[in-house]
DNA sequence: GTACATAGTTGACATGGATCAAATCGGACG
DNA sequence: CGTCCGATTTGATCCATGTCAACTATGTAC
């Protein structure tokens, strides 16, 4: 894919906030043209981690908050007696730990699902600059209610829906969040294993996997292995029954 | 209860953050003493509201977020189809509304479950304050944390607990909070219907209702309608397996 | 290319909790 | 004090989904 020529293109390591195509979604978004400086100077950009690796970990203690560059990253509580429970899936643009401000250790565990690139924010030093910049205050505040909101929304879903509407809910969440980047709302390749989504929405690998070769009977979705192509996007919404969007801003 | 004397004693509604009993649990807990006086120019104390009173509703313009000085409050989301999902209980010293920053409008309904006095704070003004507290605001981000990990706490609990479970982790959570506020931590009477129970932990009211029973044949717990004693804390922890009180501060 | 490990699919069966139905309790109000 | 209506409890039955087991596909290392 990326040819030899290794370092040449990929080392501006110290690519600015201003010209990361990102800077739509990601805290930038709240900032001036102007302020846009102050960022980057706190922010520590484009940290690399390989498919497993953990970003973070509960016995971490906690120090930043961090942007997903590139790639996606899986987040979940791993509880004392081993169990593991996913929090969340997150995609370029999305914050990550922002559960975790004010607590010792990170409040849950943070892995790459894929090569993933990462901006870090020491949370001090944001916290510092957010109290001087009034906007990006606010929309760090907008960040965390959105993120107590998603968490509502899933909550909802693991207590009242059937298994069908969870897929379907979050085929159609990954859908309008790759749409948000440029890209193609229907087709797409999972960027987390069958077992995952099925920790995630609280159902056994074999009901995820039921389910999606169900839609794929009925002709809504099309799907082989972690390609999957929305053929019938109404159809989804139908199902989830949760036109509720408010996941958009 | 309260003798008809109504407003001599209650009338001080300037009543200020200095001497509220709360000042341990709610924002003053991040104020110096000199600044306390700035939270209290922006607050409205002593708004009172009746068992089933919205304090808000999903239609309701975002404004404030309320603390509980007394009595208790339901947040939950209604759905378009007119389904509820209760996702959370607010004790008197906890903060409500988090949730909805940012948002036009309010994310959820919260509803008193009795007899409730609340302070109001418009956010506008909050914002404005913690710009300029950096303790507050880092106070502000912490509570938010915490909401988020309730919330995924919940998650958790919904996805991968059985009934017993469930309830076990419900009542710890609420002994835990009453001990908080110097009451009892193991009699105590609930503030919410058995319906608002079963809503919230995912599960039908005969459910509840049945587990109650069970427990109380186990001798675990004593329960007559809404007043409930523990007895046994330690068979609770057991059954919940949620020794994970990171609930705590 | 072969082999082993990991991920995904499919089938058969068991069960926790939902649902339906009915009885009882409790509290507000005249 | 009796009535009425909602809240709670209890019982009987059913079903969506978990669990167990076996098979298949995919990918990685040698």
């Amino acid at each position: 894919m990326a040819q030899a020529i290794p370092f040449r293109q990929a080392s501006p390591l110290k690519a600015s906030c201003h010209q990361c195509s990102l800077s739509n979604l990601c805290l930038p978004l709240a900032i001036e043209e102007n302020d846009l400086d102050r960022l980057e100077d706190i922010v520590q950009q484009g940290r690399i981690f390989n498919r497993g690796e953990h970003i973070f970990d509960q016995s971490t203690p906690y120090r930043s908050c961090f942007a997903v560059k590139s790639g996606s990253i899986k987040t979940s509580i791993i509880t004392e007696n081993g169990e593991e429970q996913v929090t969340g899936f997150f995609m370029p643009g999305e914050l990550v730990g922002l559960d975790s401000i004010g607590s010792e250790h990170y409040a849950c565990t943070a892995k790459a699902l894929e090569r993933t690139r990462v901006c870090e924010f020491p949370m001090e030093k944001l916290e510092e600059l957010t109290g001087k910049l009034p906007e990006l205050q606010h929309h760090m505040y907008h960040l965390m209610s959105q993120e107590i909101q998603n968490s509502h929304q899933l909550a909802m879903l693991l207590s009242k829906n059937t298994a069908e509407e969870r897929i379907a809910a979050l085929l159609l969440s990954l859908s309008s969040r790759f749409q948000r980047r440029r890209m193609s709302p229907t087709n797409f390749s999972l960027p987390m294993a069958r077992n995952d989504i099925a920790n995630f929405l609280g159902l056994a690998v074999e009901t995820v996997s039921r389910v999606f070769t169900r839609f794929q009977n009925q002709g809504i979705i099309k799907a082989r292995g972690r390609e999957v192509e929305l053929l019938d996007i109404e159809a989804l919404q139908m199902v989830s029954r949760e036109f509720s969007r408010q996941c958009n801003n």
